[in-house]
RNA sequence: GGCGACAUAGCCAAGUGGUAAGGCAGAGGACUGCAAAUCCUUUAUUCCCCGGUUCAAAUCCGGGUGUCGCCUCCA
């Protein structure tokens, strides 16, 4: 089937079709690497992983790159307060990134470029949007000139005289209209500079994106993503820039996700509501925050609390249980052939991915898929057990581990156990024998006050962690 | 002023013309030595309010109300 998407340049749900059939080439707006990520980063990093791995789980080859912004105010800021170069921050809140990344279950992109090694790539694309008759140069600044493009507010849905009334003209700009922006911005004592035409000076924020998605996935592209506060300025800008300079559609659909609001409100620095995914990983396992992040539509805004949280550990707990039950039926399984009884729930289990599918298809509907994953849960918890033969559990496990695989959730394997705590269990066992249950749930209480929950079944004692 | 989003049970959240998914929390039951897990039942005559269209609306239209965001760095 083919997938539907909502495309912010239209306003409409599309249908998904690549520019080259079977292949999909991606860009998403990556962070400003002068801090750890916070919450709210982290929603289009996670939303844009499942959308890349969805398209891949249907048999597109996908191109993703995503950039890291190593040049900025806010680094340069940053270096300064710590008396390191701007590269040495750069490369430490990099590091962090894929840290982070990592424990949300977020692969690596095909490429990440920063800024600082395209920096010829960039001054071309400059070069290019000044010679089509696009960009002016005053001392050493180069401006885009938005009454030159003039589409200029197409994905935003504004025009320059409304644009222009809300806008804020700093002073000593030397803009020709005040929504012209910075391709190219003349060093200032003390900054990270680069040789170029124009003299010693660094790129504006927007060109980067428009250099780097030219670079790698060619001049038209299939998604360009990011977050709803990207839409204007810098997508806006971004489109104009790679248009200018190139004369052709820069992307073919627009995805922007909503925003994280913690208690309605935004989160800053300000409001003291602030956090980062490194101070939620010493709470939590990031996989809870993942889950989270596609329990609702990418598109609508949500709350953020701990009390959400430990909701979705909970829920993600009742995923890690069925998964592990399904392994510890699977260590005693017989070895028979499926009833007829036991071929039809095969079927019924089936139906579950087709709605999965279904709700993926329709615009990235997460929170469906993820439903469809439970109700799965609840009709294999249902209909398999212990008299259930092994070909049976395997199929009912592999398409289970199909569908939360396509969400990189339910993605850790069982540990095992010291020997003190495996004899522990033994003991039990035996007092069990003896029916000495005083005796075993004391080891049962004592186990779960150090983190372990025992369950006995049909086939012997299982544990977990608390 | 311009552009836009959201409002569904105690909480979270799908559904966008055909009679309210799923999760968390709660209650009752089955199972268990007791638990845990699991399963079953139960929790919205109703989807912010008021009109309208329709055989039929949470879903479409009009008008309100409330909350939030972008237009300035920002996911």
């Amino acid at each position: 089937m083919i997938m539907k998407l909502y495309n912010t340049m239209t306003r409409r749900k599309e249908e998904f079709v690549p520019l080259v059939p079977g292949e999909v080439k991606m860009y998403s707006c990556g962070p400003t690497v002068y801090n750890y990520f916070h919450i709210g980063n982290a929603r289009p990093f996670i939303i844009f992983d499942i959308l890349r791995n969805y398209l891949e789980y249907k048999g597109y080859k996908v191109t993703f790159v995503q950039n890291f912004t190593d040049v900025d105010d806010k680094i340069i800021k940053r270096a300064k307060e710590e008396g390191i170069t701007e590269k040495e921050v750069a490369d430490k809140y990099i590091e962090e990134y894929f840290k982070d990344a990592e424990g949300l279950g977020i692969r690596r992109a095909d490429y990440h470029p920063r800024v600082t090694e395209l920096i010829s790539d960039i001054i071309n694309v400059v070069k290019k949007i000044q010679d089509n008759g696009f960009a002016y140069e005053v001392d050493g600044d180069v401006y885009f000139d938005t009454t030159k493009y003039r589409e200029y507010g197409k994905l935003s849905k504004q025009n320059l005289e409304e644009l222009e009334a809300g806008a804020r003209v700093e002073v000593g700009e030397h803009k020709k209209h005040p929504m012209d922006f910075a391709l190219w911005k003349k060093q200032k004592p003390g900054e990270p500079a680069w040789e170029s035409p124009w003299g010693m000076g660094r790129p504006g924020w927007h060109i980067e994106c428009s250099a780097m998605s030219m670079k790698y996935l060619g001049e038209t592209i299939d998604i360009h993503s990011g977050g709803q506060d990207l839409i204007f300025p810098h997508h806006e800008n971004e489109i104009a820039q790679s248009e200018a300079a190139t004369g052709k559609p820069f992307a073919r659909y627009w995805m922007h996700n909503g925003f994280i609001n913690i208690n309605n409100e935004k989160m800053s620095k300000s409001l003291g509501n602030f956090f980062t995914v490194r101070d939620i990983s010493k709470m939590y396992d990031l996989e809870v925050v993942r889950l989270f992040m596609i329990s609702s539509h990418y598109r609508s805004p949500i709350n953020f609390s701990k009390d959400l949280l430990d909701s979705t550990k909970n829920s993600l707990e009742r995923l890690y249980i069925a998964k592990n039950n399904l392994l510890h039926l699977l260590e005693n399984a017989k070895d028979r052939d499926e009833t007829e009884e036991e071929k039809a729930l095969r079927e019924k289990l089936m139906t579950h991915k087709d709605k999965f599918i279904e709700a993926m298809d329709d615009d990235l509907n997460t929170a469906d898929a993820v439903s469809a994953i439970f109700d799965l849960v609840r009709d294999i918890n249902s209909n398999i057990n212990e008299n259930s033969p092994k070909t049976l559990i395997q199929f009912a496990y592999d398409l289970y581990m199909e569908l939360a695989g396509v969400l990189r959730i339910v993605t850790k394997k069982e540990e095992s156990l010291d020997d003190e705590i495996e004899k522990l269990i033994e003991e039990r066992q035996k007092a069990r024998k003896e029916k000495n249950w005083a005796l075993a749930d004391k080891i049962r209480d004592d186990l779960k006050s150090r983190g372990i929950i025992l369950e006995d079944t049909p086939q012997g004692v299982k544990w977990r962690r608390a």
